[in-house]
DNA sequence: ACCCAAAATGAATCGTGATTCACTTGAGGC
DNA sequence: GCCTCAAGTGAATCACGATTCATTTTGGGT
Protein backbone atom coordinates (compact mmCIF):
# COMPACT_ATOMS: atom_id res chain seq x y z
CA UNK A 1 0.00 0.00 0.00
CA UNK A 2 1.01 3.80 -0.30
CA UNK A 3 0.42 4.90 2.85
CA UNK A 4 3.22 7.56 2.56
CA UNK A 5 3.01 9.65 -0.02
CA UNK A 6 5.67 8.71 -2.97
CA UNK A 7 8.35 11.03 -4.34
CA UNK A 8 6.09 11.09 -7.17
CA UNK A 9 2.98 12.47 -5.48
CA UNK A 10 4.87 15.17 -3.73
CA UNK A 11 6.58 16.30 -6.76
CA UNK A 12 3.15 16.65 -8.61
CA UNK A 13 1.71 18.03 -5.88
CA UNK A 14 4.28 20.72 -5.61
CA UNK A 15 4.13 21.03 -9.51
CA UNK A 16 0.46 21.85 -9.02
CA UNK A 17 1.19 23.91 -6.13
CA UNK A 18 3.12 26.47 -8.38
CA UNK A 19 0.89 26.32 -11.29
CA UNK A 20 -1.64 27.97 -9.05
CA UNK A 21 0.32 30.58 -7.48
CA UNK A 22 1.56 31.36 -11.45
CA UNK A 23 -1.85 31.83 -11.82
CA UNK A 24 -2.84 33.85 -9.31
CA UNK A 25 0.14 35.97 -9.87
CA UNK A 26 -0.84 36.40 -13.52
CA UNK A 27 -4.35 37.20 -12.26
CA UNK A 28 -2.95 39.87 -10.25
CA UNK A 29 -0.18 41.23 -12.62
CA UNK A 30 -3.64 40.94 -14.78
CA UNK A 31 -6.72 42.71 -13.00
CA UNK A 32 -5.37 43.34 -9.78
CA UNK A 33 -6.02 41.54 -5.93
CA UNK A 34 -9.71 42.85 -6.97
CA UNK A 35 -9.74 40.18 -9.41
CA UNK A 36 -8.06 37.28 -7.37
CA UNK A 37 -11.47 34.88 -6.61
CA UNK A 38 -11.11 31.72 -6.09
CA UNK A 39 -13.33 30.76 -8.42
CA UNK A 40 -12.15 32.59 -10.83
CA UNK A 41 -8.41 31.28 -10.17
CA UNK A 42 -9.79 27.44 -9.61
CA UNK A 43 -11.08 27.91 -13.43
CA UNK A 44 -7.65 29.59 -14.75
CA UNK A 45 -5.95 26.50 -13.60
CA UNK A 46 -8.21 24.31 -14.90
CA UNK A 47 -8.91 22.67 -11.37
CA UNK A 48 -12.43 22.92 -8.72
CA UNK A 49 -12.35 25.53 -5.88
CA UNK A 50 -12.22 22.98 -3.10
CA UNK A 51 -9.16 21.86 -4.95
CA UNK A 52 -7.58 25.50 -4.14
CA UNK A 53 -8.03 24.39 -0.47
CA UNK A 54 -5.75 21.04 -0.58
CA UNK A 55 -2.67 23.63 -0.99
CA UNK A 56 -3.46 26.65 0.89
CA UNK A 57 -5.41 27.10 3.48
CA UNK A 58 -7.32 29.64 2.40
CA UNK A 59 -7.27 32.47 0.44
CA UNK A 60 -5.02 34.44 3.12
CA UNK A 61 -2.53 32.62 2.80
CA UNK A 62 -2.89 32.72 -1.14
CA UNK A 63 -2.85 36.09 -1.62
CA UNK A 64 -0.14 36.56 1.20
CA UNK A 65 1.99 34.29 -0.42
CA UNK A 66 1.99 35.82 -4.11
CA UNK A 67 2.36 39.05 -3.04
CA UNK A 68 5.39 38.00 -1.11
CA UNK A 69 7.29 36.03 -4.09
CA UNK A 70 6.16 39.38 -6.27
CA UNK A 71 7.50 41.85 -3.92
CA UNK A 72 10.77 39.46 -3.09
CA UNK A 73 11.42 40.04 -6.76
CA UNK A 74 11.85 43.53 -6.54
CA UNK A 75 13.68 44.02 -3.39
CA UNK A 76 16.02 41.20 -4.07
CA UNK A 77 16.49 43.43 -7.63
CA UNK A 78 16.89 46.82 -5.40
CA UNK A 79 19.59 45.05 -3.01
CA UNK A 80 21.50 43.96 -6.01
CA UNK A 81 22.10 47.87 -7.29
CA UNK A 82 22.24 49.38 -4.15
CA UNK A 83 24.74 46.77 -2.49
CA UNK A 84 26.00 47.27 -6.19
CA UNK A 85 29.61 49.25 -6.57
CA UNK A 86 29.92 52.45 -7.08
CA UNK A 87 29.29 55.81 -4.56
CA UNK A 88 26.83 55.56 -2.29
CA UNK A 89 25.01 58.28 -4.62
CA UNK A 90 25.29 56.46 -7.98
CA UNK A 91 23.73 53.42 -6.63
CA UNK A 92 20.79 55.36 -4.90
CA UNK A 93 20.58 56.58 -8.27
CA UNK A 94 20.79 53.88 -9.91
CA UNK A 95 18.39 51.68 -8.03
CA UNK A 96 15.68 54.72 -8.10
CA UNK A 97 15.98 54.47 -11.74
CA UNK A 98 15.74 50.53 -12.08
CA UNK A 99 12.62 50.69 -9.70
CA UNK A 100 11.04 52.85 -11.33
CA UNK A 101 11.55 51.30 -14.83
CA UNK A 102 10.79 48.07 -13.38
CA UNK A 103 7.20 49.21 -11.93
CA UNK A 104 6.32 51.31 -15.09
CA UNK A 105 6.90 48.29 -17.58
CA UNK A 106 4.19 46.18 -15.05
CA UNK A 107 2.11 49.20 -13.90
CA UNK A 108 -0.69 46.89 -13.15
CA UNK A 109 1.09 45.01 -10.73
CA UNK A 110 3.45 47.80 -9.65
CA UNK A 111 0.16 49.18 -8.13
CA UNK A 112 -1.52 46.17 -6.74
CA UNK A 113 1.65 45.93 -4.72
CA UNK A 114 2.43 49.38 -3.49
CA UNK A 115 -0.91 50.66 -3.10
CA UNK A 116 -4.25 48.14 -4.00
CA UNK A 117 -6.61 47.75 -1.30
CA UNK A 118 -6.58 44.08 -0.10
CA UNK A 119 -7.18 41.58 2.46
CA UNK A 120 -5.55 42.32 5.88
CA UNK A 121 -3.66 39.21 5.59
CA UNK A 122 -1.95 40.94 2.35
CA UNK A 123 -1.59 44.32 3.97
CA UNK A 124 0.78 42.73 6.56
CA UNK A 125 3.06 41.64 4.30
CA UNK A 126 2.89 44.66 2.64
CA UNK A 127 3.93 46.39 6.08
CA UNK A 128 6.88 43.85 5.95
CA UNK A 129 8.32 44.41 2.76
CA UNK A 130 7.76 48.54 3.04
CA UNK A 131 10.14 47.75 5.89
CA UNK A 132 12.45 45.75 4.04
CA UNK A 133 12.39 48.34 1.73
CA UNK A 134 13.28 50.90 4.66
CA UNK A 135 16.12 48.76 5.49
CA UNK A 136 17.91 48.47 2.43
CA UNK A 137 18.04 52.43 2.58
CA UNK A 138 18.90 52.13 5.94
CA UNK A 139 21.92 50.37 5.02
CA UNK A 140 22.78 52.40 2.25
CA UNK A 141 22.36 55.86 4.24
CA UNK A 142 24.57 54.67 6.99
CA UNK A 143 27.11 53.46 4.81
CA UNK A 144 26.98 57.22 2.42
CA UNK A 145 27.47 59.16 5.81
CA UNK A 146 30.19 56.75 7.11
CA UNK A 147 31.63 57.65 3.90
CA UNK A 148 30.45 61.63 4.02
CA UNK A 149 28.70 61.57 0.80
CA UNK A 150 25.43 62.11 2.52
CA UNK A 151 24.01 64.11 6.15
CA UNK A 152 21.25 62.51 7.78
CA UNK A 153 20.35 62.14 10.99
CA UNK A 154 17.66 59.88 12.10
CA UNK A 155 18.87 57.60 9.44
CA UNK A 156 15.59 55.56 9.82
CA UNK A 157 13.00 57.92 9.38
CA UNK A 158 14.60 59.45 6.37
CA UNK A 159 14.79 55.83 4.91
CA UNK A 160 10.87 55.51 5.62
CA UNK A 161 10.68 59.20 3.76
CA UNK A 162 12.56 57.86 0.93
CA UNK A 163 10.24 54.54 0.15
CA UNK A 164 7.11 56.87 0.66
CA UNK A 165 8.23 59.56 -1.50
CA UNK A 166 8.85 56.76 -4.21
CA UNK A 167 5.73 55.16 -3.77
CA UNK A 168 3.99 58.02 -4.29
CA UNK A 169 5.73 59.50 -7.16
CA UNK A 170 4.88 56.07 -8.78
CA UNK A 171 1.47 55.41 -7.63
CA UNK A 172 0.27 58.56 -8.97
CA UNK A 173 1.12 58.05 -12.49
CA UNK A 174 0.41 54.41 -12.49
CA UNK A 175 -2.97 54.43 -10.48
CA UNK A 176 -5.86 53.73 -12.19
CA UNK A 177 -7.08 57.48 -12.62
CA UNK A 178 -4.11 58.22 -13.97
CA UNK A 179 -4.29 55.58 -16.61
CA UNK A 180 -7.72 56.67 -17.79
CA UNK A 181 -6.27 60.01 -18.37
CA UNK A 182 -3.77 58.79 -20.37
CA UNK A 183 -6.57 57.17 -22.26
CA UNK A 184 -8.20 60.26 -22.38
CA UNK A 185 -5.58 61.25 -24.43
CA UNK A 186 -3.93 63.81 -21.46
CA UNK A 187 -0.60 64.57 -21.32
CA UNK A 188 0.83 61.70 -19.08
CA UNK A 189 4.24 61.54 -17.30
CA UNK A 190 7.07 59.40 -18.72
CA UNK A 191 9.13 57.20 -17.39
CA UNK A 192 12.48 59.34 -18.22
CA UNK A 193 11.12 62.51 -16.48
CA UNK A 194 9.57 60.74 -13.61
CA UNK A 195 12.86 58.84 -12.61
CA UNK A 196 14.96 61.76 -12.96
CA UNK A 197 13.01 63.97 -10.78
CA UNK A 198 12.68 61.63 -8.49
CA UNK A 199 16.55 60.71 -8.23
CA UNK A 200 17.14 64.41 -7.85
CA UNK A 201 14.40 64.66 -5.29
CA UNK A 202 15.62 62.00 -3.31
CA UNK A 203 19.75 62.84 -3.62
CA UNK A 204 18.94 66.07 -2.42
CA UNK A 205 16.95 64.69 0.24
CA UNK A 206 19.36 62.94 1.99
CA UNK A 207 22.25 65.75 1.54
CA UNK A 208 24.17 64.32 -1.36
CA UNK A 209 26.49 67.08 -2.63
CA UNK A 210 25.37 68.53 -6.24
CA UNK A 211 26.30 66.75 -8.96
CA UNK B 1 -52.19 70.33 3.82
CA UNK B 2 -48.23 70.02 4.63
CA UNK B 3 -47.55 68.91 0.47
CA UNK B 4 -44.27 70.59 0.72
CA UNK B 5 -41.65 70.42 3.58
CA UNK B 6 -42.15 73.22 6.04
CA UNK B 7 -38.45 74.80 7.06
CA UNK B 8 -38.38 73.26 10.64
CA UNK B 9 -38.64 69.75 9.08
CA UNK B 10 -36.05 70.78 6.95
CA UNK B 11 -33.97 72.02 9.80
CA UNK B 12 -35.01 68.77 11.54
CA UNK B 13 -33.63 66.45 9.22
CA UNK B 14 -30.34 68.59 8.70
CA UNK B 15 -29.62 68.67 12.09
CA UNK B 16 -30.44 64.65 12.46
CA UNK B 17 -27.89 64.38 9.36
CA UNK B 18 -25.74 66.09 10.75
CA UNK B 19 -25.35 64.36 14.30
CA UNK B 20 -25.42 61.03 12.12
CA UNK B 21 -21.95 62.47 10.56
CA UNK B 22 -20.87 63.29 13.54
CA UNK B 23 -21.59 59.92 15.73
CA UNK B 24 -19.92 58.55 12.19
CA UNK B 25 -17.02 60.89 12.74
CA UNK B 26 -16.59 60.03 16.43
CA UNK B 27 -16.76 56.05 15.95
CA UNK B 28 -13.55 56.43 12.79
CA UNK B 29 -12.03 58.63 14.66
CA UNK B 30 -12.05 55.64 17.69
CA UNK B 31 -12.31 52.57 15.65
CA UNK B 32 -11.25 53.44 11.77
CA UNK B 33 -13.31 52.92 8.94
CA UNK B 34 -13.73 49.11 9.65
CA UNK B 35 -15.70 49.85 12.78
CA UNK B 36 -18.24 52.13 10.24
CA UNK B 37 -21.29 49.90 10.32
CA UNK B 38 -24.64 50.75 9.42
CA UNK B 39 -25.55 48.56 12.06
CA UNK B 40 -23.40 50.05 14.90
CA UNK B 41 -24.11 53.78 13.66
CA UNK B 42 -27.36 54.05 13.95
CA UNK B 43 -27.56 52.50 17.43
CA UNK B 44 -24.71 55.21 18.54
CA UNK B 45 -27.29 57.74 16.91
CA UNK B 46 -29.89 56.04 18.59
CA UNK B 47 -32.33 55.42 15.36
CA UNK B 48 -32.64 52.62 13.36
CA UNK B 49 -31.02 51.10 10.55
CA UNK B 50 -33.27 51.89 7.80
CA UNK B 51 -33.39 55.59 9.20
CA UNK B 52 -30.06 56.14 8.03
CA UNK B 53 -31.04 55.61 4.27
CA UNK B 54 -33.48 58.45 4.48
CA UNK B 55 -30.08 60.93 4.93
CA UNK B 56 -28.00 58.65 2.85
CA UNK B 57 -28.38 56.85 -0.33
CA UNK B 58 -26.41 54.43 0.96
CA UNK B 59 -22.78 53.53 3.00
CA UNK B 60 -20.61 54.27 0.41
CA UNK B 61 -21.98 58.30 0.38
CA UNK B 62 -22.39 58.40 4.42
CA UNK B 63 -18.09 56.95 4.69
CA UNK B 64 -17.24 59.39 1.79
CA UNK B 65 -18.57 62.23 3.22
CA UNK B 66 -17.11 61.62 6.78
CA UNK B 67 -13.98 61.14 4.86
CA UNK B 68 -13.96 64.71 3.33
CA UNK B 69 -15.48 66.61 5.76
CA UNK B 70 -12.42 65.00 8.17
CA UNK B 71 -9.51 66.14 5.35
CA UNK B 72 -10.87 68.82 4.12
CA UNK B 73 -10.24 70.80 7.99
CA UNK B 74 -6.64 69.12 7.76
CA UNK B 75 -6.12 70.56 4.15
CA UNK B 76 -7.63 74.09 5.10
CA UNK B 77 -5.47 73.95 7.87
CA UNK B 78 -2.25 73.27 5.85
CA UNK B 79 -3.28 75.67 3.84
CA UNK B 80 -3.77 78.72 6.03
CA UNK B 81 0.05 77.79 7.12
CA UNK B 82 0.90 77.59 3.61
CA UNK B 83 -0.09 80.59 2.14
CA UNK B 84 0.60 82.48 5.55
CA UNK B 85 3.42 84.80 6.24
CA UNK B 86 7.31 84.06 5.85
CA UNK B 87 9.59 82.77 3.48
CA UNK B 88 8.53 80.02 1.26
CA UNK B 89 10.88 77.89 3.73
CA UNK B 90 9.75 78.94 6.83
CA UNK B 91 6.19 78.20 5.67
CA UNK B 92 6.69 74.64 4.79
CA UNK B 93 8.55 73.64 7.71
CA UNK B 94 5.64 75.58 9.63
CA UNK B 95 3.21 73.62 7.56
CA UNK B 96 4.97 69.94 7.81
CA UNK B 97 5.20 71.12 11.68
CA UNK B 98 1.67 71.56 12.40
CA UNK B 99 0.72 68.54 9.79
CA UNK B 100 2.56 66.24 11.76
CA UNK B 101 1.49 67.46 15.38
CA UNK B 102 -1.97 67.31 14.54
CA UNK B 103 -1.88 63.85 12.77
CA UNK B 104 0.02 63.17 16.27
CA UNK B 105 -2.65 64.30 18.22
CA UNK B 106 -5.24 61.74 16.48
CA UNK B 107 -3.52 59.05 15.26
CA UNK B 108 -6.61 56.82 14.84
CA UNK B 109 -8.52 59.58 12.48
CA UNK B 110 -4.60 59.96 11.02
CA UNK B 111 -4.21 56.62 10.07
CA UNK B 112 -7.82 56.06 8.77
CA UNK B 113 -7.37 58.93 6.45
CA UNK B 114 -4.14 58.28 5.32
CA UNK B 115 -3.69 54.49 5.02
CA UNK B 116 -6.38 52.01 6.20
CA UNK B 117 -7.91 49.85 3.61
CA UNK B 118 -11.61 51.32 2.62
CA UNK B 119 -13.93 50.91 0.46
CA UNK B 120 -13.86 52.11 -3.07
CA UNK B 121 -15.92 55.00 -2.82
CA UNK B 122 -13.86 56.61 0.15
CA UNK B 123 -10.42 55.61 -1.69
CA UNK B 124 -11.32 57.57 -4.29
CA UNK B 125 -11.95 60.59 -2.13
CA UNK B 126 -8.41 60.01 -0.80
CA UNK B 127 -6.91 60.35 -4.14
CA UNK B 128 -8.81 63.67 -4.69
CA UNK B 129 -7.34 65.05 -1.05
CA UNK B 130 -4.10 63.83 -1.79
CA UNK B 131 -4.44 65.99 -4.93
CA UNK B 132 -5.43 68.73 -3.26
CA UNK B 133 -2.56 68.64 -0.77
CA UNK B 134 -0.27 68.24 -3.49
CA UNK B 135 -1.75 71.62 -5.13
CA UNK B 136 -1.13 73.37 -2.09
CA UNK B 137 2.55 71.81 -2.54
CA UNK B 138 2.38 73.14 -5.92
CA UNK B 139 1.88 76.33 -5.36
CA UNK B 140 4.16 76.66 -2.45
CA UNK B 141 6.91 75.42 -4.67
CA UNK B 142 5.61 77.53 -7.52
CA UNK B 143 6.26 80.35 -5.39
CA UNK B 144 9.65 79.38 -3.91
CA UNK B 145 10.93 78.63 -7.32
CA UNK B 146 10.48 82.60 -8.49
CA UNK B 147 11.98 83.72 -5.20
CA UNK B 148 15.20 81.96 -5.62
CA UNK B 149 14.23 79.75 -2.34
CA UNK B 150 13.77 76.53 -4.17
CA UNK B 151 15.55 74.58 -6.65
CA UNK B 152 13.32 72.34 -8.45
CA UNK B 153 12.06 71.80 -11.92
CA UNK B 154 9.29 68.68 -12.03
CA UNK B 155 7.22 70.75 -9.93
CA UNK B 156 3.78 68.75 -9.43
CA UNK B 157 6.54 65.76 -9.25
CA UNK B 158 8.25 66.71 -6.20
CA UNK B 159 4.54 67.53 -4.76
CA UNK B 160 3.46 64.23 -4.98
CA UNK B 161 7.17 63.05 -3.43
CA UNK B 162 6.47 65.69 -0.86
CA UNK B 163 2.97 64.38 -0.26
CA UNK B 164 4.17 60.72 -0.22
CA UNK B 165 7.24 60.97 2.36
CA UNK B 166 4.92 63.03 4.84
CA UNK B 167 2.37 60.09 5.08
CA UNK B 168 4.97 57.44 5.01
CA UNK B 169 6.77 59.27 7.99
CA UNK B 170 3.56 59.37 9.92
CA UNK B 171 1.96 56.48 8.98
CA UNK B 172 4.88 54.54 9.95
CA UNK B 173 5.10 55.87 13.47
CA UNK B 174 0.57 55.67 13.36
CA UNK B 175 0.27 52.36 12.46
CA UNK B 176 -1.36 49.57 14.52
CA UNK B 177 2.16 47.14 14.65
CA UNK B 178 4.07 50.51 15.95
CA UNK B 179 1.39 50.97 18.65
CA UNK B 180 1.38 47.75 19.43
CA UNK B 181 5.05 48.08 19.76
CA UNK B 182 4.97 51.08 21.95
CA UNK B 183 2.05 49.16 24.01
CA UNK B 184 4.86 46.49 24.47
CA UNK B 185 7.51 49.03 25.89
CA UNK B 186 10.00 49.18 22.92
CA UNK B 187 11.60 52.35 22.03
CA UNK B 188 9.20 54.28 20.14
CA UNK B 189 9.95 57.49 17.82
CA UNK B 190 8.71 60.29 19.35
CA UNK B 191 6.56 63.73 17.78
CA UNK B 192 9.35 66.30 17.88
CA UNK B 193 12.11 63.78 16.35
CA UNK B 194 9.75 62.93 13.48
CA UNK B 195 8.81 66.45 12.73
CA UNK B 196 12.17 67.91 12.98
CA UNK B 197 13.26 65.03 10.55
CA UNK B 198 10.37 65.55 8.31
CA UNK B 199 11.43 69.35 7.77
CA UNK B 200 14.86 68.30 7.28
CA UNK B 201 14.05 66.23 4.69
CA UNK B 202 11.45 68.05 2.65
CA UNK B 203 13.62 71.47 2.45
CA UNK B 204 16.15 69.47 1.58
CA UNK B 205 14.34 67.55 -0.71
CA UNK B 206 13.74 71.00 -2.97
CA UNK B 207 16.67 72.64 -2.59
CA UNK B 208 16.32 75.00 0.03
CA UNK B 209 19.27 76.86 1.25
CA UNK B 210 20.96 75.01 4.33
CA UNK B 211 19.73 76.89 7.45
C1' DA C 1 -6.83 -6.71 -13.23
C1' DC C 2 -7.98 -5.11 -8.74
C1' DC C 3 -7.80 -2.36 -4.61
C1' DC C 4 -7.45 1.54 -1.82
C1' DA C 5 -6.10 5.84 -0.21
C1' DA C 6 -5.12 10.29 -1.92
C1' DA C 7 -6.74 13.80 -4.84
C1' DA C 8 -10.25 16.18 -7.09
C1' DT C 9 -14.87 17.76 -7.56
C1' DG C 10 -18.42 21.58 -7.37
C1' DA C 11 -22.95 22.40 -5.58
C1' DA C 12 -24.52 23.68 -1.18
C1' DT C 13 -23.59 26.35 2.80
C1' DC C 14 -21.83 29.93 5.57
C1' DG C 15 -20.59 34.62 7.21
C1' DT C 16 -20.75 39.26 7.03
C1' DG C 17 -22.90 43.44 6.52
C1' DA C 18 -25.52 46.41 3.42
C1' DT C 19 -30.05 47.26 1.92
C1' DT C 20 -35.09 46.94 1.56
C1' DC C 21 -39.97 47.57 2.61
C1' DA C 22 -44.49 46.76 4.78
C1' DC C 23 -45.85 48.67 8.71
C1' DT C 24 -46.05 52.14 12.75
C1' DT C 25 -45.48 56.66 14.74
C1' DG C 26 -46.19 61.37 15.45
C1' DA C 27 -46.11 66.31 14.23
C1' DG C 28 -48.23 70.06 11.63
C1' DG C 29 -52.15 71.97 9.52
C1' DC C 30 -57.10 72.56 9.59
C1' DG D 1 -59.70 66.67 17.99
C1' DC D 2 -58.75 64.64 13.68
C1' DC D 3 -56.38 63.65 9.35
C1' DT D 4 -52.52 62.97 6.51
C1' DC D 5 -48.26 62.06 5.11
C1' DA D 6 -43.25 62.39 6.00
C1' DA D 7 -40.26 60.14 9.00
C1' DG D 8 -38.95 56.24 11.43
C1' DT D 9 -38.66 51.23 12.32
C1' DG D 10 -36.10 46.76 12.34
C1' DA D 11 -36.71 42.10 10.95
C1' DA D 12 -36.17 39.93 6.62
C1' DT D 13 -33.61 39.73 2.49
C1' DC D 14 -29.92 40.17 -0.56
C1' DA D 15 -25.15 40.08 -2.44
C1' DC D 16 -20.90 38.24 -2.64
C1' DG D 17 -17.35 35.39 -2.36
C1' DA D 18 -14.98 32.07 0.81
C1' DT D 19 -15.31 27.58 2.53
C1' DT D 20 -16.99 22.86 3.28
C1' DC D 21 -17.81 18.01 2.49
C1' DA D 22 -20.21 13.93 0.62
C1' DT D 23 -19.18 11.87 -3.46
C1' DT D 24 -16.41 10.52 -7.55
C1' DT D 25 -12.13 9.82 -9.98
C1' DT D 26 -7.39 8.58 -10.38
C1' DG D 27 -3.15 6.09 -10.30
C1' DG D 28 0.48 3.51 -7.97
C1' DG D 29 1.26 -0.87 -5.63
C1' DT D 30 0.38 -5.75 -5.54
Amino acid sequence: MAALPSTARIDRAHELRERILACAHARVAEGGFASLTMQALAEDAGIATGSLYRHFSGKGELAAEVFSNACRIEVEALAAVLRGPGSASQRLAAGLEQFAARAWHSRRLAFALIAEPVEPEVDEQRLLFREAYAELFVDLLDEGVRGGEFRVEQVSLVAACLVGAIAEALVGPLSPPARAARDAGLPAADLASVSQALITFCLRAVGAPES
